[in-house]
DNA sequence: ATGGGGCCTGTAGTAACTACAGACTCAAGG
DNA sequence: CCTTGAGTCTGTAGTTACTACAGGCCCCAT
């Protein structure tokens, strides 16, 4: 499978690929006499794995550390308990800072009532410190 | 006041404010003869609405595009509630993806007993493509 | 005059890609 | 056999919003 195919298999930009090489999180894979990379069944298949942990959102070095735990093959479900807890931990924090956000930014939206006049609550608030929102 | 006090002040990272001024997002101020920055009210003023904005996580460019309304001195409530609402929405999208995101976590770490056992049904589901989580 | 802070500049690093330019290779058609 | 167009190769630069130096001035107090 050349690059190409492997990107249009698993639906990754082409680019990318060739970055997870870079960085170590996919392996090098065997080249053609021209220089072409070959990839497997095997490379799919962690590529898969790296591209759906993107998806649920975890960082390049989670996942690395999800990969090794893979690679030498003895994990446990304790291990990779504790990483998948202290992601779905973060991106709980996440949620809960946008709704935070959400609620001020509603309460400032809420004080302009957006007709088509000069000087607007919306900019007052911004040049206001946190109290009074 | 000198870069320091006004980062002190404003409760802003020093380097920030030279970044702020390199972007045109802050003016250059004036200088002593020696080179040393002279900064005023106003910009300590500007300085404050730029930092509360990305508190209210609106980006460099929603922020310029802000400033450069409140700078024309014209704006209008209309003008505001427009750049306004379309980050509320963007900040409401994310909260929705990211709740998306914690209920698929949440079922995958839940089909894990976390015992010290080898195999997880976690790397499973990563091993898995979107459908059944 | 000397010491320790503060300030100056330019540059590089962060996360996770993405997008080129310029050169090379491969397969198909004439 | 030659050409042509698509695919691949490399290295490098750009994105966002900062942050962190290094090496050199400057200012004030002792």
């Amino acid at each position: 499978m050349t690059r190409g195919e492997l990107a249009r298999q698993s639906g990754c930009n082409i680019e990318t690929i060739r970055y997870y090489e870079k960085i170590h999180l996919m392996p090098d894979p065997p080249r053609t006499a021209a220089g072409y990379r070959i990839y497997d069944e095997g490379h799919r298949r962690r590529l898969g794995f790296i591209l759906r942990g993107r998806e649920l959102g975890f960082s390049i070095e989670e996942l690395r550390g999800l990969l090794s735990l893979v690679d030498r093959g003895d994990y446990t479900c304790a291990d990779v308990l504790d990483l998948t807890t202290g992601h779905l931990g973060k991106v709980q924090a996440k949620i809960t800072d946008l709704q935070r956000l959400e609620g001020t930014l509603a309460t400032i939206v809420a004080g302009c009532d957006g007709r088509d006049v000069p000087d607007c609550p919306v900019i007052d608030a911004l040049f206001q410190h946190e109290g009074d929102t």
